[in-house]
DNA sequence: TCAAAAGTGTTTGGTATACACCCATGC
DNA sequence: GCATGGGTGTATACCAAACACTTTTGA
């Protein structure tokens, strides 16, 4: 069999950025590094590389978070491919968005490698690089409806954490306060969080009970027909 | 200033293919050609092509939209990036998938134009090459989720329609039986539709009055807050 | 006069929201 | 003993779902 070779077309450069989105007490977060590479050397900008030819887009997004921060087995998604002709500025370059959440806890350790990279609360984020200031408006209207209608936010989350912890994840990410009885029983009606024995005792005397998300629960429940909706 | 040129980096082949939704009474159509090259010469297939250098990825797929049907001022929206290695045999290739939404009636003269392409029901399309099933499904699933927040349904009907095609359009998006009372009531609460003096004789003996959206309507109301929730 | 589609409201159940007080503990 | 955050239940309003009969008119 013959196969044409698309020989006559032009063919472009695919950098994979990475939005990484963490959360901290109170706060949405996002790591941004310094470029260490001109154009726009030292200014703020999300972590990417380019697409290999031997890769998918997904094992690149995988590999430039690796790379760039030590991490690993995140939660990601790709969020959407950005294209205008000159978003940047020393060559003709589209970008894949992704977006990565990640416990800050548990991960920041291997962050630390990296001395150029910096979390910063979302809503004081600095100016970004080319078209990267979208990326991130994008990537968290895409989070605030996916939290919705999909248990993604315990990956930001230790695996123990407390309701308060819970509610104000969702508060950060929604951007809005939630009444504190609704939201405990919306979650205890949704029937997959396991309450342990344990009680974290580092923000009151009186101590909170730890919950676990039980993703097999979850899963089983989907099958049945289940759908997480907040 | 010095700009790198990223000259090490591997530059890849961008297709663009265009997922064309189309409805017919009764049913949710999807626009397919017969290639009539290689690979794959003669199997059916989504519309394609690539991108070029001097075009962004809403150009390239408007223009690959234009040049196979005829078709203008088309609903597009980008829906997902695939770039499985080997997806395409022939080379490297990666596709950024578009959905677009037509209206069948009023521009089914100017697809006559190349008589290699068909319009089929949903339902009984024929198998298609590479990932293009899966780009057909994916689109599907977000043309699912997305009428029920925006109000792009009317992009596949002709400006003056009835009640009942309108219902009916919905049921072949979401692919369930609604209540025609329970739809009408609720249509009628959002308030984005112009009742026309008009009937529509060719259904019943009765006839049956046409509607047409009120966009500008729905565009002031959006400004105030509101949100289109069906 | 009858067949075929159009048009029209009300009841009911469930879910979302608003809301306030007691508890346990360390200091 | 009091200040701090933790934990709990109910009443109400609103929205979604179920549901059946009358109207029009061409054949």
């Amino acid at each position: 069999m013959t196969l044409s070779n698309y020989s006559n077309e032009d063919k472009v450069l695919l950098a994979v950025d990475c939005i990484i989105f963490g959360f901290d007490k109170e706060e949405l977060k996002i790591l941004l590094i310094q470029r260490d590479f001109e154009p726009e050397k030292g200014k703020w900008s999300l972590i990417g590389g380019f697409l290999k030819k031997e890769e998918n887009l997904d094992e690149a997004a995988i590999r430039v978070l690796h790379h760039l921060t030590g991490l690993n087995d995140i939660y990601m998604e790709q969020l959407y491919t950005f294209s205008k002709v000159d978003r940047d500025p020393a060559d003709r370059a589209l970008s894949v968005a992704y977006y990565a959440l990640i416990d800050i806890k548990n991960h920041d350790s291997s962050l630390l490698k990296r001395e150029s990279s910096k979390w910063f609360n979302l809503k004081d984020a600095p100016n970004l690089i080319f078209d990267h200031n979208r990326m991130v408006e994008r990537s968290l209207a895409r989070l605030q409806r996916k939290a919705l209608s999909k248990p993604i936010g315990f990956e930001l989350l230790p695996t123990k954490f407390t309701m308060r912890q819970l509610q104000k994840l969702y508060e950060a990410i929604l951007e809005k306060k939630l009444d504190k009885r609704n939201f405990i029983n919306k979650f205890n009606s949704l029937d997959i969080l396991i309450k342990l024995d344990e009680k974290d005792m580092s923000s009151s005397k009186k101590g909170a009970y730890l919950f676990q998300f039980d993703e097999e629960k979850y899963n089983s429940k989907v099958e049945d027909g289940f759908s997480f909706k907040l």
